[in-house]
RNA sequence: GCUCGUGUGGUGUAGUUCGGUCCAUCAUGACGGACUCUCGAUCCGUCGACCCGGGUUCAAAUCCCGGCACGAGCACCA
């Protein structure tokens, strides 16, 4: 056979080098005008988890020419209620981590009066019905298969019971409409599902309007149809959620988008992503707020010092798989890393520093050093070397080492004898910082639920709140503030 | 319990649609080395995987059957 290739096609012979396929898979389905959405509550800002969808969501519209709906699914007054402030936080977050805005904007609250119009118009097609019976007897009704006996209650009960609920005549608990599918179904999950409720709790946004608000299956099904949606993008959880609203569009006679599924995402150094478990975390006080460094909020990894190029190519490496994956936050920090080595200056931070003096024959002069070893076109950095300098304490070790980028010594009674300007050995490289430029500096190092502080001395050379520094031999850390006695306060970002 | 989904090196990931081009891709990690430009960067090298058992086939990561493991849904949360 080997034999008979080689003489008719010898290129089938040759191997070709296997590789991974780049960026993400094509959508199925019709491609052509492709609209996405991503759905978040507003009951506090994004998570390293929610920007999973905006990533992949933005990246799609970028491949397919699309467009993305930004759509705050706020209809939960009791459980996860909004927080009026993480509306606008969401839209800019969204901006930050996509590099571009929404191309459409809504929030669910502001669309109540298409929810409940559907609705009616869903009981009035024989298609849904009210349910009074308590959500327990529901429950054994379902697991037997069973029909409640609300479900054969004629249409103008029906709609007598609906407006009921609309009067506010009803309490909460007190009634449910419900998507009549069958008994019968395979799945309990898909049994005659819950599609709107009663709720009396002002919402922060519309208040007391509206007593009757729709669950997200009923919500997200019809708003998906309303923005002409062809493309459904979430966690696999929501699966049964498909089949929900599918059974729903049936009753409309629309056709369900093509829908997408990923798996969980556990990051090793975060507990989760829960909103409400990292706002419990803040109300009482075991975190200082959004952007608390040791918190999984964008708003921490912005504090931080994370680019929102690194957070998309670790979004997209990841791709779109359904496996439940567990991921140390390294991989991100090694695309961060990768991204801002090359445009983050060098600074010296002498953490617990001890202080020596130099002696030996050397005129006091300028030290002229690199901001960047591999960008000369960023300039030096002066230092004035003459008077004593810092090391960090546990560098001295034997007393045999170089001063990074001047000069071999040796330390002897306290003092440190230059024996050489030139490197003359293999001794240790240490980084040093002369008195003269430094000022006070703490490093802020989160650390699980921990927070670890490093005193010492920053390298006291145009620091620039805000900016991102990487600290010679300790790693990357952004300047965060000046503290009123004008101590840095550098927040540390990765190795 | 019912229903649905997923199993590729330490961690992720490509390849599974349509079996051969796969002695299995890439990244990250660990280890070692080069560079008298860091515990950073760059470069070089090393390590390491198709859940298990059958079947079909000249040929199986890929198809079929049966296990096992893990995850999710069965909320008047999203």
């Amino acid at each position: 056979m080997r034999v008979l290739l080689e003489k008719l096609a010898p290129d089938a012979l040759e191997r070709k080098k296997q590789e991974k396929s780049v960026g993400l898979k094509d959508l199925p389905g019709e491609s052509s005008e492709v609209v996405l959405r991503f759905a978040p509550n507003p009951n506090g800002p994004l998570s390293l988890g929610h920007s999973r969808g905006v990533v992949i969501n933005s990246e799609y519209a970028k491949m397919y020419g699309g467009k993305v709906v930004l759509r705050f699914d706020d209809t939960d007054t009791k459980v996860k209620p909004p927080i009026p402030e993480a509306y606008s936080w969401i839209e800019e977050e969204f901006e930050w981590i996509s590099g571009r805005s929404a191309d459409v904007v809504i929030r669910a609250s502001d669309r109540m009066p298409v929810y409940l119009d559907y609705a009616r118009k869903m009981i009035q097609g024989g298609h849904g019905y009210v349910c009074r019976c308590k959500s327990e007897s529901f429950r054994e009704f379902r697991n037997s298969k069973e029909e409640c006996p609300c479900r054969n209650k004629s249409i103008e009960g029906n709609i007598a019971d609906w407006d009921a609920m609309n009067e506010g005549e009803i309490e909460e608990g007190g009634a449910v409409v419900r998507v009549k599918t069958d008994m019968n179904i395979p799945n309990p999950a898909l049994r005659d599902w819950p599609a709107l409720r009663i709720q009396h709790k002002p919402h922060p946004m519309v208040g007391d309007r509206y007593k009757v608000w729709p669950l997200l299956d009923f919500q997200s099904a019809i708003e998906d149809h309303e923005q002409g949606v062809t493309h459904i993008i979430r966690g696999k959880d929501l699966m049964d959620s498909t089949r929900k609203q599918t059974l729903l569009y049936e009753h409309f006679g629309w056709e369900y988008p093509s829908a997408l599924y990923w798996g969980r995402v556990k990051v090793h150094e975060y507990g989760g992503f829960s909103t409400s478990s990292i706002r419990e975390s803040i109300d009482s006080g075991a975190k200082e707020g959004w952007d608390d460094p040791r918190l999984p909020t964008i708003k921490a990894l912005q504090r931080r010092g994370f680019c929102s190029e690194s957070l998309r190519e670790f979004w997209i490496d990841l791709g779109l798989s359904q496996k439940d994956i567990s991921i140390p936050l390294q991989t991100l920090e090694s695309f961060n890393a990768r991204i801002i080595d090359s445009k983050t200056e060098r600074r010296v931070f002498v953490g617990d520093p001890r202080e020596i003096k130099l002696q030996g024959d050397f005129p006091t002069s300028n030290l002229s050093l690199p901001r960047h070893p591999e960008n000369p076109t960023v300039g030096n950095r002066c230092w004035m070397v003459g008077g004593p300098v810092v090391i960090q304490d546990g560098d001295i070790g034997d007393g045999v080492f170089r001063l990074k980028d001047f000069a071999d010594v040796k330390i002897v009674d306290e003092l440190a004898n230059i024996e050489s300007f030139e490197k003359s050995d293999e001794r240790r490289k240490i980084h040093w910082l002369p008195l003269e430029n430094s000022r006070k500096a703490r490093l802020v190092i989160p650390d699980g639920d921990e927070i670890d502080e490093l005193d010492g001395l920053l390298e006291d050379v145009d620091l620039v709140i805000g900016d991102v520094y990487q600290l010679e031999r300790v790693g990357f850390a952004r300047l965060d503030r000046f503290e009123e006695d004008l101590t840095a306060i550098l927040i540390w970002l990765h190795g």
